[in-house]
DNA sequence: CTGAGCGGATTGATATACTAGTATCCAAAA
DNA sequence: TTTTGGATACTAGTATATCAATCCGCTCAG
C-alpha cells in the first residue's frame, strides 16, 4: 500500500464546517482523514485480511507522526475493520463469517420498517428522487461501473431510509452493510446481477409510490436476500480472509 | 464532578485478557477506565448537558496525561456522549429530542426480530435464565433499588438476543438505548413502573416458553411502548438538557 | 541434540511539549 | 453608548520523547 503524502497546511484550505445531522462542526483533521483513507483501502480489500499495520510505517508514509495514525486505527477497530493486540500488532480484521448471518438479519429487519414507513409516507418528489438514482444506476450498469454502481446502490437504500425520516436507521446500516460488502466485493461483479438489482430497486420503488406496504415490504425482503454472497463458496476461494 | 484519582499500576494487577465476541484480547487500559467512569457519569445524570469538559482538567482529576483523555473522549463523541468541536470545547450532548422517536422505532425493529426468533428456538435452559432474571427483578422492586433494576432489565433484553442467537443486535441496541435512557433517567422511578414492568417482562418470558411467536411479539411491542418517556414534560421540568 | 532461560529488538501505551485556531474581553473610535 | 478592532488567554490538534510489555532468537546447560 501507498498513501499520498499529505501536507499539513491541508486543514486550512478547508471548506466551511459541515452542519449534517447531529450539527457535527467537525471538519477535516488528519486523523479523520487518514481514518477515511484507511478505511476506504480495507473496504476495497487493496489491504487484504490479515496483513499487519504498524503504526510508524503508516505515519511515515503519510508524513505525520504516530499521533493521528493511531487515533484512526482506534475508529477503525471500533468499527470492526481492523484488530489491536496491544503489545502485539494491528492488523485488518478477517471478514467475520459468523457475523454475516446476523448482519442480513438485521438488514433486513431495519430496512423493513424503513421501505414500510416509506411506503406510507412517500411524496412524488420522494419518487422523482428514487427514479434519479435507479437512472444512474441504470447508467453505471451499461457502462459496467460497478464501483459507481454500488455507490447508487447506497444511495437508493438511504434515500429510502431519508424518505421514511429514520436517518439514524440509515447510519446503522452503514455500519451493519460493512462486512456484508467487504465480503461481497470479493465477488466479480456480474453483469446480470446489476440488471437484475435494478429490477428489484424498480419493484420497490413502484410499491412505495402506490404506497403498498405489503408489496413494498416483500419486495424489500427478496431484495435483501438475493444480495446475500456465497460465503462457502468464497471461503474455498479465498482462504485465511475469513474468521 | 470529582474523580477519584488512579493509579498509574492500576493496569499492572489486571486480570487475564477478556476474550468476548470478535476476539477481543484488548485489556483495561488507562482510556477505557476512563470512558467507563465518563459513560456512567453522563448516563446518570451526574454530568448534565451542556457541560464543558476539558481535556486537560480531566486529565488532571484522573491524574494521567491528555493522551487516555482524549481518547476516551472520542470514543464518547462517537457514541454521542459527547460533542467535540476542534479548537474549542467538548461539551456534553444534550439530549436529542428529535432522535428518541427514531430510537424507540429502531428498538422496536430489533427487539421484535429477536423475540420472535427467540421464542422459535428457545430451550427449557434459556427459559430458566429469563426466570432468574425477573427473580432479581422482584428482589429489586421490593427493595425499591432503581439502579440494579435497571440492570436486570438490561439483562433481561440482552438474554432474549442471546437466546435468538443475535449478540451483536444486543450491542446495536445498546447504543440506541443510551439517549432514550438517559432521558428516562430523569423521570423519577415509580413504584408501580416497576411492577408493570416485571408484569410485561413475565409475559413476553411465557409467550417464548410457548413458543408463540405472535404472542412473544405483540407482548414486546406494548412493552417497548410503555417505557417512551415522555419528553415534551421532561423538556418543561429541565430546559436546556435538549436539543 | 534439545530445551529452558536470558537478552535484545520491536511496538504499543503514555507523557509532555509545541502549534495553531477560536472566542472573549477590553479599549478606542464613531 | 455602541460598535469594532486587536490583544490575550484558552482549547484542541499534532509531534516527539519515554516507558513498558511482548516476542523472537540465541546461548548454554543438561
Amino acid at each position: 500500500m501507498e498513501f499520498a503524502s499529505m501536507s499539513k497546511r491541508q486543514r486550512s484550505d478547508v471548506s466551511s464546517p459541515t452542519f449534517a445531522s447531529g450539527a457535527k462542526i467537525r471538519r477535516v483533521t488528519t486523523a479523520s482523514a487518514i481514518y477515511e483513507q484507511l478505511h476506504a483501502a480495507i473496504l476495497s480489500l487493496q489491504m487484504k485480511p490479515g496483513v499487519a499495520l504498524q503504526e510508524k510505517r503508516i505515519a511515515e508514509e503519510f508524513g505525520v507522526s504516530r499521533t493521528p495514525v493511531r487515533e484512526a486505527l482506534l475508529r477503525l477497530a471500533e468499527a470492526g475493520l481492523v484488530e489491536i493486540f496491544p503489545q502485539s500488532g494491528t492488523f485488518v480484521s478477517p471478514i467475520p463469517v459468523s457475523a454475516i448471518p446476523e448482519a442480513v438479519v438485521i438488514r433486513k429487519s431495519l430496512e423493513r420498517t424503513t421501505v414500510e414507513h416509506a411506503a406510507e409516507i412517500a411524496t412524488a418528489g420522494d419518487i422523482a428522487r428514487l427514479d434519479a438514482i435507479i437512472a444512474r444506476q441504470r447508467v453505471h450498469a451499461a457502462l459496467n461501473e460497478p464501483s459507481q454502481f454500488h455507490e447508487e446502490d447506497e444511495a437508493f437504500h438511504e434515500a429510502i431510509s431519508a424518505i421514511a425520516g429514520y436517518p439514524g436507521i440509515w447510519s446503522i446500516l452503514k455500519s451493519v452493510k460493512l462486512q456484508i460488502d467487504r465480503a461481497r466485493r470479493l465477488t466479480l461483479p456480474v453483469r446480470g446481477r446489476m440488471d437484475s438489482v435494478i429490477e428489484e430497486h424498480m419493484t420497490i420503488r413502484d410499491a412505495i409510490a402506490a404506497h403498498d406496504v405489503d408489496h413494498a415490504r416483500g419486495a424489500m425482503m427478496r431484495h435483501l436476500s438475493a444480495v446475500i454472497p456465497d460465503i462457502d463458496e468464497l471461503r474455498l476461494l479465498y482462504p485465511g480472509y475469513f474468521s
